[in-house]
DNA sequence: AACCAGGGAAGAT
DNA sequence: ATCTTCCATGGT
């Protein structure tokens, strides 16, 4: 067991609450715990996190299996070394002060893993969030493993061996199913390292994974917020984030990609930040 | 019933 | 290069 102290505002309630809706993340609401499923150096590994402090005043407490590499990764997970003070003062000056108001101490919690992001962002392309979660959770309770009460997703070596019939009969679509497989099989052989993805620029990393069939714009953008935690993106083509400015400047229709052009420039360079508060302003 | 959903590939221009 | 159409399936 070991005690974190952590730089308010922090809201852990919040990040519980947003968490529970993935029906595969184990949260206790009432104890303040989610058990967090970790890859560390190829082995599975489960730590439990509690909150015992306040937005103001974040504590935590850390059980399970812990070394340095499990601390280090759940402080970079849910963003613990990312004060949010200056990112608040920044956005108190723009359109974005009420939405920022609204949720102080919303950090920008990203997915577990790497690989986990890119399978979760293909799954939940173009289908309602409630269907999304369906889909995902039975494709890694059908394929995935189970430890200490958390299920991790099959690793690519086992997703890549999945049949596209199988993904078929649990209402993917064969597109789909197609991605997943061919992505799976692409880091299985080797060809495509995530994890090293983290030394690279945005750019670079835009440039690589593009590549890959099934991978577009707002994919990719999502992996650098929730699966490596830049700062600075902004997907224009994500529906949420179009629905969330519609309803903030009050438009008849949602807006065109020049007027996102012109709103988001008052955000730089927190634009993750801005795209994660306008999605919460409209859940 | 019609339109939408935290897109992307393939085809057309 | 940029614009349009098609893809698939559940939710509302």
């Amino acid at each position: 067991m070991q005690t974190v102290n952590v730089k308010g505002p922090y809201n852990f309630d919040g990040i519980l609450d947003r968490l529970s809706i993935d029906p595969l993340n184990e949260v206790n609401l009432a104890e303040r715990t989610v058990r967090v499923p970790l890859i560390i150096e190829g082995e599975p590994n489960v730590a439990i996190v509690k909150g015992i402090g306040t937005t103001e005043n974040p504590k935590f407490i850390i059980e399970g299996s812990i070394d340095d590499q499990t601390i280090k990764r759940l402080a970079h997970i849910l963003q613990w070394d990312v004060p949010l003070t200056d990112i608040h003062q920044h956005f108190l000056t723009t359109d974005l002060k009420e939405i920022f108001e609204q949720h102080m101490g919303t950090p920008l919690v990203l997915d577990f893993d790497p690989y986990r992001t890119l399978i979760k962002c293909i799954i939940h392309q173009q289908l309602n969030m409630s269907f999304a979660h369906t889909l995902t959770e039975r494709f890694v309770k059908q394929f995935g493993f189970e430890k200490e009460g958390v299920f991790f997703y099959p690793p690519p070596e086992t997703a890549a061996n999945i049949t596209e019939e199988e993904l078929r009969e649990m209402q993917f679509s064969g597109r789909k199913a197609q991605y997943i497989i061919g992505i799976a099989k692409v880091i299985a052989e080797g060809q495509l390292d995530l994890d090293a993805l983290a030394e690279k620029s945005d750019d670079e990393v835009m440039s690589s994974l593009i590549k890959l069939r099934g991978v577009g714009p707002w994919t990719v953008q999502n992996f650098l917020m929730f699966g490596l935690g830049r700062k600075n993106l902004f997907p224009m083509a994500d529906i949420g984030i179009q629905n969330a400015i519609k309803k903030l400047y009050n438009l008849e229709r949602k807006p065109t990609i020049e007027e996102m052009e012109q709103y988001k420039k008052a955000w730089e360079p927190y634009l993750s930040y801005a795209s994660l508060y306008l999605w919460r302003s409209i859940e």
